[in-house]
DNA sequence: TATAAGCAAGCAAGCGCTTGGTTAATTATT
DNA sequence: AATAATTAACCAAGCGCTTGCTTGCTTATA
């Protein structure tokens, strides 16, 4: 007996059913956590049945790594995209910690939380995650550097962009956007925190 | 056939099994994540058969809950018996950042971690371990407060004790206890990075 | 006719947890 | 003091369910 099904699948007429798998499986794997995580959910999500995830993946912990490869891609654009070009340091410090904090709590995947589920890669696939995230960093620390060697920061050693990314990333765990406070505010905040003793030096 | 059991329990003399599965627990589910940790794994690492554990707790995630409590509560105690009676508040606040990054890097089972894994409880539960979480932060705000009346901090709101927690939680995902910072040093280096202004405006 | 995309069904392994019994220590009773 | 009853702390076995994943087939497009 049929299952009452509807319609008919429009198929190929919507071509990009992988890309969607991907998203579907970043949304899940940050709410609910890899493991907590079924390929039942995910193919739910989309409307495929249980074993069909399995025609575009290998396995669950490949979808994990794609959907981090992904998600890292297009934030590392965006990053790019709008800190390209400012050549005023603090500004496009201010930039880079806005727009980070629009790729964690805006749009609908916060691609960088997915990170925290590297421990469930194996050791090849948590390197391939790493040299990507690595790329991120870069643009974070010569901006560090041009500050400090400016003067408007006291160091730019690593552990000073390590707990920066920390504030920000952290902000995952309590930012409610239907909050009272803005990312803009929020940014203002964050960046105060690091360079406020630019104003008073400069007095 | 009998399997190769070593020499005999020493059982009742050997009491407090319960405390010993807590601690295994909480070691192992910030190592590999509450789903990704089976019962077998800790009644394994306690010695025991898997059904063994459900004769001290109710289930795995009563054993998940009763761990952040016993965490977070022998942690609290630390922080004040390590903040209590001191007066200069930059002084105290220097201390609850050496204090709480001892609680998370220290010691093997780094509690506070543990918070990450609050979305396996139930509402009822998770709330519980939200009014021990609110209590741990009381010391935090009110210290932030003393700073921002001397003008040493511009501003105690909320925000700001959040980003300082994101600061401080995300080093467990970087701090290697073998490398080349202390723990010292980290905590000079977060609280420069909240206090810098002090220096340059007492100049 | 060939291929891409998916479904229906299910397998083997692993999961949380239960059940019924066993043993050593403790307490109560004679 | 000796014996019986009770309890605390586990083990051995396994139940019912879920999991990631596979296989063989169907359908729509090219």
């Amino acid at each position: 007996m049929a299952r009452g099904r509807k319609a008919r699948n429009t198929a190929l007429l919507e071509p990009n059913r992988r890309e969607e798998l991907l998203r579907a499986a970043a949304r899940l794997f940050v709410a609910k956590g890899f493991d907590a995580t079924t390929t039942r959910d995910i193919a739910d999500a989309v409307g495929m049945r249980s074993g069909s995830p399995f025609y575009h993946f290998r396995s669950k912990q490949d979808l994990l790594k794609a959907a981090m490869a992904d998600g890292l891609e297009t934030g590392y654009r965006r990053l790019l995209a709008a800190s390209d070009g400012i050549d005023d340091a603090e500004r496009r410090l201010r930039v880079l910690i806005r727009t980070h904090l629009s790729n964690l709590l805006e749009g609908d995947c916060q691609t960088p939380m997915l990170l925290y589920e590297s421990r469930s890669l194996d050791a090849t696939a948590r390197a391939e995650i790493a040299a990507i995230t690595d790329r991120y960093q870069k643009p974070w620390q010569a901006t560090l550097d041009e500050l400090a060697a400016a003067g408007k920061l006291k160091s730019s050693a690593p552990p000073v962009r390590l707990l920066l990314f920390g504030m920000l990333n952290w902000s995952v765990q309590w930012y409610r956007a239907d909050g009272s406070l803005s990312l803009d505010q929020l940014s203002d905040c964050a960046l105060a925190m690091l360079l406020a003793p630019s104003q008073a030096t400069q007095a």
